[in-house]
RNA sequence: GGAGGGGUGCCGGAGUGGACAAUCGGAGCAGACUGUAAAUCUGCCGCCUGAAGGCUACGUAGGUUCGAAUCCUACCCCCUCCA
């Protein structure tokens, strides 16, 4: 296998289905047609789908073409791979807004040039209830449970209506649709991209190819990273966020980022990674390194030295920032309190929110905590007000 | 169609007439310690108020009561088992 197939099949992947026939079909050099879904009830693209887009680059970048699906009949079913089986229905304005709020996110890491978007309802518009009995009749209950998500569900009593079972089929669907060559998904997919090349078989098609990849630890170091469970970086978070948020994460995940979202060499990686072992690295500075490179990727190298800048002064030295997005009426009336004021502003919830940071010392002026309420006018104006550890606002 | 169980705060889950803004756990937030890591300890964790206090909340709507998350009535929704 030359080095940049093994790398394309190797890092980063948790399984290809069936790899030896996709390594045929790479050096075949024929130009793939390769199939990624898009949920347009959540237009928000994370690290956690970076890992996969990533991936769909680098095909890219060997000539294959991507078909990206927006997938507005599935959204209306909800993937039954969540716990949530009901969600609301778009209408198609959302769907409309929310794929293009999508497609800036998406486009900063997959080649747009090389990509063809195409909507389930060009297919499922013109469906009929035939077709819908059609595609079921190929498939049993017995295969659906095998399903580790509906097995489960099943004998612990939970509930599985029946359009949860539909969603599989319907994604299946779109693999024939667009005569998909390899489906590209998280691990959660595995069973939906199967029930696809299924599908192709039945109708006639050469099955599609299945590639894998991992699901990213969130922030929290516990869950997957997803935006329910607030554990993500957005790729069009600003760079200071996005370098904090990078910094926040737990050591033991530091290696798992480097691989699969950044470019990182596997080299170095390994390097890295048995220097935080010998201790002879402090894991920050590797994690700095991350940190950098992720916004690298995201807003380009400036941006990436000034939030490692901002970093560095603002968290390692304490030092002030010098300007920050919210800023607080300092001319506010007199019986205008800080309290009032930065709820006002959004920084807070609530006033009560406010009260009780201000209680537990949490909110400081120029660095300095205070436990009093102010009025604005006696903070004036030019100040630095810190809310907890990464809520900023001047005046 | 029949029988039973249940709807409580972000989640799980106690509570079955007053002491309940509601035990506890998780999540979250903050403080200490640090490397804005982990672990640990401490505090907070509906809203308004400096506080006393008030307001809104236990599926929905009514009712009983001095007083209801707790009792009654109707309605809505969910789950399990049998057919």
């Amino acid at each position: 296998m030359d080095k940049v197939l093994e790398r394309l099949l190797k890092r980063g992947v948790a399984e290809t289905i069936i790899e030896a026939e996709l390594l045929k079909l790479l050096e075949s050099g024929k130009p793939l047609r390769l199939k990624q879904g898009f949920d347009p009830s959540c237009p928000d693209i994370h690290l956690g789908h970076v890992v996969g887009l990533r991936k769909l680059r680098q095909f890219q970048d060997l000539g294959h073409k991507l078909i990206l699906i927006v997938g507005d009949w599935t959204a209306q079913i909800g993937d039954p791979s969540g716990q949530s089986a009901t969600r609301p229905m778009l209408t198609a304005e959302e769907v409309k807004t929310n794929a293009q709020t999508y497609m800036e996110q998406f486009f900063k890491v997959v080649d747009k040039d090389k990509t063809e978007v195409r909507w389930q309802s060009e297919w499922f518009g013109k469906f009929t209830l035939a077709d819908i009995i059609r595609l079921a009749s190929k498939f049993t209950v017995a295969q659906f449970l095998a399903r580790e998500d509906f097995s489960k569900r099943y004998s612990s009593g939970q509930p599985i209506a029946i359009t949860e079972l539909l969603y599989p089929l319907l994604q299946a669907y779109d693999s024939v649709a667009i005569q998909s060559d390899v489906e590209f998904g998280g691990t959660d997919q595995k069973f939906n991209c199967l029930v696809g090349r299924e599908m192709q078989q039945m109708m006639g098609q050469h099955p599609q190819q299945v590639f894998l990849v991992p699901l990213l630890v969130g922030t929290d170091g516990s869950r997957k990273m997803s935006k329910s469970l607030g554990n993500y970086i957005g790729v069009s978070e600003p760079p200071a966020e996005i370098y904090g948020k990078a910094m926040s994460i737990p050591d033991n995940l530091i290696i798992d980022y480097l691989e699969l979202v950044t470019d990182v060499s596997d080299e170095e990686i390994a390097e890295l990674k048995c220097q935080m072992e010998s201790g002879s690295v402090n894991p920050m500075d590797v994690k700095k390194r991350l940190a950098y490179e992720l916004v690298a990727q995201f807003h380009g190298v400036p941006a990436a030295h000034e939030a490692e800048d901002h970093f560095a002064k603002v968290f390692q030295k304490g030092e002030l920032p010098e300007e920050k997005a919210v800023v607080l009426n300092a001319l506010a009336g007199a019986g205008v309190t800080l309290t009032a004021e930065l709820a006002r502003a959004g920084l807070v919830k609530s006033r009560s929110e406010a009260r009780r940071l201000l209680s537990q010392g949490a909110i400081e002026i120029d660095g300095k905590a205070i436990t009093e309420d102010l009025e604005m006018p006696q903070i004036g104006k030019g100040k630095i007000i810190k809310v907890g550890k990464r809520r900023f606002a001047s005046t």
